[in-house]
DNA sequence: GTGACCAATAAGTAGTACTTTTTAGCGGGG
DNA sequence: CCCCGCTAAAAAGTACTACTTATTGGTCAC
């Protein structure tokens, strides 16, 4: 049996992160372990990860009081997983999608500079791929390459906060694919863009690879207007 | 005797993340308990905790041992103040002075459509104090209208992945502050930007708003450049 | 030499006993 | 009648112990 803390953790996560217990509301440890029957040990446990997250508070006497949303570490990647498969999904899939406007063009503008030549090849083989796969409903071939894109940019950037970030645009593009468009074929101008950023970045033009890829972040944002003004 | 398990944490923590264990090394729970003479109870929490920060992982028969940087949670709060407070200090500002410069302008530029008046009214609060105390040497107090000051335009943006950022601001700026110009007045020029994105975001001009943040991050990082090249 | 089994090891789980802190209620005094 | 302080109870924190499970590495047999 391994993982009896793993499984209440993802039953309370996504519980809390869902809003069933709203902020201010107490949670005893006791009553969770009979709850979730298992040990008080293991509820401590779990509260404590919950704790780091800020999800929740723990105090004597008081018992396990529920955060407001605002206090959450909202870039902690299970919580950010909660919220996806979760209520508040459109609130998060939005903010997650004016991040990577933020952070990936100037992820796209640094990766001019320092991308190796090994990175600058990775990138024009997703971008190809993305060609290859655009036509015809290979979604999920696609999306594959999307991602690797994606990836590639913000590891090349040789900034390590925007490598996490890999998994946002991981996240918001498979939401985006398995949700809605899952039959039109992706929008020709943004495969475009793609090949010319590897180019932009192994050309070294950190002005146009920036510009470039800001393009393809109003992309997404206009995309989401349209779907979830 | 209150946080066994603090106290340990802040002991584990910055000696992972300071590199003082090499990534593959391993901890056995009991030594660490023995060490820091706790009960292994106390021990396991608080690897739990590090775990969840994907500072180290446990196995079974093997031990717990401590991750790759790359695998680190780098916006959990605590490994960043960490990771500042310890060796890589200087890496550490540098990426969080990129990341600043990624997300201000894009910020700024959400909080020229979405701010509510009482923001604007703190804003031109915060920028005027800055121009209060900008000149003879009132350091401190300078920096805390400048940190009030961002902190206020990454929530009126609106975006909740925005908001925490300001912890990053201020840590970037108080480390500037303590730690070399502590002598020099703030640049002048500096001064009067915040007071014109105050304005531009007051007037809801976002395009504005954006171009002059992205002037203040600029000069973070140019100041950054000649400090530590 | 290879494969399977067994033993040792270290973390995971559980249960229990005890401590600490905090709050709320009760009583006395102003 | 209100306020302050003390006390008791409640709930989490800490600790210790016993037991379980999984993993690994070595040994033995084929």
């Amino acid at each position: 049996m391994s993982g009896q803390h793993a499984r209440v953790l993802d039953t309370l996560g996504p519980a809390i992160t869902a809003g069933e217990y709203p902020p201010g509301s107490v949670l005893r440890t006791e009553e969770l372990a009979r709850r979730h029957e298992v040990s008080r040990t293991v509820v401590r446990e779990v509260i404590r990860v919950l704790e780091s997250m800020r999800l929740v508070e723990s105090r004597r006497r008081v018992g396990v009081t529920v955060l407001p949303a605002e206090e959450w570490n909202v870039y902690d990647p299970r919580v950010i997983r909660w919220r996806l498969s979760g209520a508040d999904r459109p609130r998060q899939l939005r903010s997650l999608t004016v991040l990577r406007s933020a952070v990936e063009p100037v992820a796209a503008g640094l990766a001019a500079r320092n991308a190796t030549p090994e990175q600058c090849a990775e990138l024009t083989e997703h971008a190809l791929g993305m060609v290859a796969t655009s036509r015809g409903g290979q979604l999920e071939a696609y999306l594959v390459h999307d991602v690797a894109f994606h990836r590639v940019v913000l590891r090349a950037s040789g900034n390590e906060m925007f490598t996490p970030i890999g998994d946002v645009v991981a996240a918001v593009l498979a939401g985006r694919t398995r949700h809605h468009v899952m039959f039109e074929d992706p929008d020709p101008a943004a495969v475009t863009l793609h090949v010319r950023v590897a180019e932009a970045i192994r050309a070294g033009d950190a002005a146009r690879a920036e510009s470039l890829t800001r393009d393809i972040t109003l992309g997404a944002l206009r995309e989401l207007d349209v779907l979830a003004p």
